[in-house]
Order: structure tokens, then C-alpha cells, then sequence
DNA sequence: CAAAATTACCCACTTTTACCCACTATTAAC
DNA sequence: GTTAATAGTGGGTAAAAGTGGGTAATTTTG
């Protein structure tokens, strides 16, 4: 289970280093391979350990090849996702399209959302962020699973 | 399990160099052998490893005859279905006929989806990917079967 | 059957990536 | 507070992958 925000650093390759309290859970979950994707809603990535991406996968391949909302899921999902290998250092390199994607470029967040991370710009997040927290006032509608959560 | 974007150029000749990622995967699982057809949907192409193409050509020889819309499908799908030999270097010849469909010329993307790959022109994918993003907003009906779903 | 076009196979060049090593900064220990 | 160990960061290099083209064999066409 992964939490936690992380201010990170890419190199000039495109290289992201794990945070190292991440990598053993990392190296036991899954050998070092993890699996990342787009967020389809957010300008952000989504990172597995590669058998939670592969629930996922297994789910999205099984969806009518007809029905057009279940195509555009499976080719915006599936056609991002990219195998990625840790190296020996706990680095991962996050592949161009990807960073493209998310506008990565220096600064970045990891933030762990238990089963996967996000990767976003810190510029990007720190806006999201202060955005949703205006938002928690503003009172909006909440689903009903959350009217009984109690933290 | 395919997955992922690759940008790729095809050569003067029409070849296409599958990613080295893949190869291995490939010639395990068909000796290299692949099949590739149209999309009747996008203007893309489908590419399977053969045994992955012949199960559902069995289907689709199974359907009725003399229902219009599946004697269209059949002629569509199974008549513009060209087998592909992978060379020695991992290339695949595209077949001028279905370049011609998904027009490709040099910069295309290959579209990893599952037990497939889709072939795009890197320009009409991108369109197709941004069309795609905005639309996710809207929240098209989607099939029961991905409500469910939690990434 | 001959000519032309296409395709398969091979080789050469360029670019990218994986792996390794070195340096710096931060944390932990004494 | 000093030292040691671990984590973060950056870059060089060898190997692999991507790319392009020549030539010979095969197929197609007139």
C-alpha cells in the first residue's frame, strides 16, 4: 500500500528514482516491474506493480471490441501502458510520450494512492491541490458511500 | 499481452520494425507469424499473431450467411486479412493495399491492445487520442461491465 | 517466354538504451 | 559534532535496437 507525497527530480534522461522506502515492498511485490499508464481525467500518469496492472488489463481486454466508449477506454488505457523495470539505483525511465502526456519535465510528485502511484508536474499538482481544497468548501455534492466514512 | 505506443517509421519499401520488446513474445507465440487486417471502425489496422487471428476468424465463419450486416463483416474482416511473416531483422511488409486504408505513409504509431496490435498513422492517432480525452469528460454510457471497474 | 515489378535476404550506418561508475547530499550513528 | 552509511543525482560507454538501402531471387504481367 502506497501514501505519501514525494517531491522528485528528473533527470536529463527521463529517468525517475523511486523513493528508497518504496523499493523493497517493490522488489518483493513484483520483481522491480511496474507497469505505467495515462490518467485519462488528469494530466498525470499512473504507475502499477505490474500484477496489479495485469487485474486491470485482463478486465479492459475482456470489453466488447464493438462498443465505442469500451474502444476508447482500452486504446486511451491500454495503448499507454508501458513496462517499466526498475534499475539497479531504484530508477524507472519514464518513456516520452508518457512525459508528454503529464508535462513532466524537472520537477515532479510521486503521491502514493495505495495500489499505484501518480506522477504529475509539481507545478500541475500544487494548482490541482489548491484547487480541490477550494472545492471541499464550496460543499460539493458527496456520493452516498461517503456520507457514513468517518475519518 | 501487448500493451503500449510505439513510434515507428516505416521504410521506403513498406516494413515495419516490430520493437524488440516484442519479438521474443512473438516468436514464442507464433514463430513469428501474423496476421493483419482493417478496422472496420477507425481507419487503423489490426495486427495479431495468427493463432490469435485464427479463433476469431472461426467465429467468424460461424455467422450466419444470410444475415446482411455479418456477411459484411466477414467480407471486410476475412477479405482484407493478409498474412505477415516477421524477417530476421523483426520487420513485418505492410501490404500496399492496407497502407493505403489506414494511411500510412512513414511516421505510424503501433498500438499495443491486448491480444492485438493496432496500426495508426501518427497524425490520425493523435487527432483520434484527443477526441478521445475530451470526450472521457463527457461520460458517454458506458457498458455495465465498466462501471465496476476501479483503476 | 521475356521484361518488369515485387519481395526476401543481407549488410552497414545511426540512434537509443541499459548498465556501470562517480560524485554529492542527506540521514543515521557514535 | 564528526564520521559513516545510505540515498539522490548525473553522466560515460558499450551493446542493442532502429533505420535505410543494395542485390538476388521470385512472382507477376504483357
Amino acid at each position: 500500500m502506497f501514501r505519501g507525497v514525494n517531491p522528485i527530480n528528473l533527470d536529463g534522461k527521463g529517468r525517475l528514482a523511486i523513493p528508497a522506502r518504496y523499493r523493497e515492498s517493490i522488489n518483493d511485490h513484483c520483481d522491480g516491474k511496474m507497469v505505467a499508464t495515462i490518467d485519462t481525467e488528469s494530466k498525470c500518469l499512473l504507475l502499477y506493480p505490474q500484477p496489479e496492472w495485469d487485474v486491470i488489463q485482463a478486465k479492459l481486454d475482456a470489453l466488447p471490441s464493438f462498443n465505442k466508449a469500451a474502444r476508447r477506454i482500452q486504446r486511451l488505457l491500454v495503448g499507454h501502458a508501458t513496462d517499466l523495470d526498475m534499475d539497479a539505483a531504484g530508477r524507472v525511465l519514464v518513456p516520452a510520450p508518457l512525459r508528454e502526456y503529464a508535462l513532466l519535465e524537472k520537477r515532479i510528485v510521486l503521491l502514493g494512492q495505495g495500489n499505484k502511484f501518480e506522477i504529475w508536474s509539481e507545478e500541475l499538482w500544487n494548482e490541482t491541490r489548491d484547487e480541490y481544497l477550494l472545492d471541499v468548501d464550496s460543499g460539493a455534492a458527496l456520493p452516498d458511500e461517503m456520507q457514513t466514512l468517518s475519518l
